[in-house]
DNA sequence: ACAGTGTTTGAAACTAGTTTCACAAGTCAA
DNA sequence: TTGACTTGTGAAACTAGTTTCAAACACTGT
């Protein structure tokens, strides 16, 4: 950093070298009202001249606006919530607004710190995935009063507008695939379930269903994790037609486990997904399994805070579509 | 949002209900000069009672800083970046710090754009990616007076502090594997390096050698155009015994490219990435690449800025060592 | 009892732009 | 020529915390 002569100038230093007003500059810089062109002209000249820039907080202060958005995800390590954050970005920014991201690692302690900094912050709204947080959450968010929607699942019932698919909806959809085409017992491999709402409501919305022998396991999420989730079942006694995989990165997980397999079933096995990552289209076999428009609710989510937020009236949830994605990692039961 | 009975107290309201000064407000709130315990009760009963949120704006005019880093990536949607990103999040939180993205999509321009709205929103410091930018980018920053450090490259002559490995070295060092293994004609796969320093300094480690043949084609960053680049190179009448990808996804989307080939050379073929990402271990076969360290990367890059901000001396570029990491996809020429 | 030191405290003056208000000057129409 | 607007401009008063200064008090040692 240069020394530079002195400390940084400020808008009076300009008035000065310009001989005008505070008044007249903050004309100029603002543009709002009519400046003369002479003045204006030797305003311009002092701010070039002392290499004048205005101070964010202060104008913050009288705008009482920071026009920063606080985000709130459990990893950005993870190419659906990446490519989530990315959309919000990109929106956020054609309403003028400003992302910082901040992640919980799904956990809710983490998430009301992270909260609790990010208000501090003066951040004029809040995105936060999934509907299970923090008891102190909700307090904290009244006292700073700030819109909060909540992304990744849709709940018309929830405190908080949410932007998502029906998760309970979605794993069904999945399922009634997998039993379309005959399959009755069928193995579920997901992630942790403690520490993930989502997760949850996929696994609830196949209890439901009768007639269908599932058997769950939950494994880190993970190649790793899904590779050794699907060896024990391998192992284990019981029969199964299908492996229904609670997201992608465990479906192709699975399937690799599978080509590596020397069990008989293996060469059979049917495996679906949730999620339709960029990869899944051209992993080899190409994967069957849930698209969740992931773009498409960064959009929303962002144009739901943004709206919240400029217009001051709380938005509608918002439910997003989701489609079966047949590739060719699904096929009848023999 | 509630409509609240009027708008929010400000800190002479708390003094006023406290009936205490400003100041002993201010002293409770940073908590810097001792109250008597007395008022410090009935200065935070007042606080509790009008739901008080002192305002992050007056803060940052009086200490001058507004505790935000700015970081320029070209995407957020490739999980080298956003591995980076999370780990320069996590890193500056551990130093008090807030994280502003801004996805520049590979565009100097918009680099630039989005430089000038995080600058003007009052960021301390500033994480850009490689070394090529706009021309007006230096004057922005030298005008702003703020830290800016360099990432994913490592040039000690580069006018900001780099943080990161030398492209060309990383580049040359997976050339170099190949031709111990015998290989004397390689294909090269890259993204576009128009609009990409740091693929072009990985292609430019590769001219230097002699005795080599290389055939080098530009394909778009993903397997769809991976697999094209591939097809195209097998049908050219070019001889070739490796593929050197300059990055995984590329060297990726060629394996499963030479997996559907019915091309006699494409069993044999050996084929090396740049990156290491996750699933490049656990891919079929498991990927031979090398491996760039983006989460010590983030790390050094956030600890960086922070020191820089902090203490106010620029700091020193910083080489990140990266390997090979030799799995299943070389082999010896035939 | 009294000086010397230490702790609390409030008034006022900071930080840096923005906005209101009032006044001056210029323009237009009757 | 005069009243009625419109425009340009600066002084001062905002926005909301923090910091400095000096007064006021409490406590210790002689």
């Amino acid at each position: 950093m240069k020394q530079k002569d002195q400390k940084k100038p400020n808008l009076r230093d300009v008035a000065r070298t310009a001989n005008v007003s505070a008044a007249t500059v903050s004309r100029v810089l603002t543009g709002a009202a009519t400046v003369s062109a002479d003045k204006k002209q030797r305003v311009e000249d002092a701010i070039e001249m002392l290499q004048f820039v205005p101070s964010s907080a202060a104008r913050a202060i009288n705008s009482g606006r920071t026009r920063l958005i606080g985000a709130l995800i459990p990893t950005l390590d993870h190419a659906i919530f990446a490519r989530f954050i990315e959309k919000v970005e990109e929106t956020l920014n054609t309403r003028g607004l400003s992302l910082i991201v901040a992640n919980t690692r799904f956990d809710a302690a983490q998430e009301l710190d992270k909260a609790r900094r990010l208000l501090d912050l003066g951040v004029e709204g809040l995105l936060v995935s999934g509907t299970s947080r923090a008891a102190e959450f909700d307090a904290l968010v009244r006292r700073y009063d700030v819109p909060v929607v909540a992304t990744s699942c849709f709940r018309a019932d929830y405190t908080y507008p949410t932007v998502g698919y029906d998760n309970a909806a979605v794993a069904r959809s999945a399922l009634h695939h997998l039993t379309d085409l005959g399959h009755r017992e069928i193995a579920v491999v997901s992630g942790y379930s403690a520490n993930n709402d989502r997760t949850r409501e996929r696994l609830s919305g196949l209890r439901s269903t009768v007639d269908i022998r599932l058997h769950a396991v939950e494994t880190a999420l993970s190649y790793a994790g899904a590779r050794s989730a699907v060896r024990d079942l391998l192992h284990a006694p019981r029969e199964f037609s299908a492996i229904l995989c609670l997201s992608d990165v465990l479906a192709q997980g699975a399937l690799l486990e599978l080509r590596h397999s020397s069990d008989p079933r293996a060469p059979g096995m049917s495996v679906i997904g949730i999620d339709d990552l960029p990869s899944s289209e051209h992993f080899d076999p190409p994967l069957t399994t849930v698209h969740l428009p992931v773009g498409k609710m960064g959009f929303a989510a962002a144009t739901a805070v943004a709206d919240w937020v400029e217009l001051g009236t709380q938005p509608d949830h918002v439910r997003l579509d989701t489609h079966l994605m047949t590739r060719a990692t699904t096929r009848a039961r023999e």
